[in-house]
DNA sequence: CTAGTGATCCGCT
DNA sequence: GCGGATCACTAGA
């Protein structure tokens, strides 16, 4: 939680299955142009997932899903919010990560100057809230998260792990049992909190 | 706290 | 034409 963390570049593995990226997203921090905090909250979404973009094949909008792993996809959301996934999985295979909820640790004045708003909890909490205060759009669309202005970090070796709780994932009508929303355990900034019954 | 609603537009059937 | 991987706001319990 606190900003004095010391961090190291993340080393995450995109080519791996989108529920297993999802959770180690948990508690890694995200940064655009030096903005941003911790990663809290994400959904996986893969193919073979009626409610994922790319269930029935490539098309325009979701081609940055069947790019290569480790960059973004951009959509535009109710024809008003932008949102972002972190691509998964050998390319070709159109699965992501969605991105939920962010707890706020760098550049908190842009962050609030962008949502126009003070309170830290409101800033990231849901994926059209965090494309906002991190000043996301369709730009970003297909960009390497390990390059500028994208930064993943996390802390070194050693460092306590978050506790990753799972449970249904929001918003969607197909699929709705799949239990592939993680958050970090216990945390005020989330979209919405887990049901606490269930997992533990 | 939950439930309901309008905004707004693009991709796909 | 329809229906979203949403949000902010309101009304009511």
């Amino acid at each position: 939680m606190p900003n004095d963390t010391p961090l190291i570049l993340a080393d995450i593995d995109f080519t791996a299955p989108a529920h297993e990226v999802a959770q180690r997203l948990i508690g890694v921090t995200l940064l655009i142009d030096g903005v941003g905090g911790r990663i809290v909250e994400t959904e996986a979404y893969d193919q073979l997932d009626p409610a994922s973009h790319t269930f029935g094949g490539p098309t325009p909008r979701n081609a940055a899903m069947f790019g290569p792993p480790g960059c973004a996809y951009v959509y535009r959301s109710y024809g008003l919010h932008w949102c972002v996934n972190t691509v998964c999985r050998e390319a070709g295979h159109g699965a992501g990560v969605l991105l939920r909820a962010i707890e706020p640790t760098h550049g908190l004045d842009t962050l609030r100057e962008r949502r126009g708003l003070q309170d830290a909890r409101l800033l990231c909490a849901g994926p059209g809230r965090l494309a906002q205060a991190l000043g996301i759009d369709a730009r970003l669309n297909g960009a390497p998260l390990h390059l500028p202005p994208f930064a993943l970090l996390q802390p070194p070796p050693g460092h306590p792990a978050p506790e990753v709780i799972a449970g249904p994932r929001i918003g969607i009508s197909k699929a709705v049992d799949v239990p592939w929303r993680f958050g970090e355990k216990g945390s005020r900034f989330l979209s919405r909190p887990f049901a606490a019954s269930f997992k533990e």
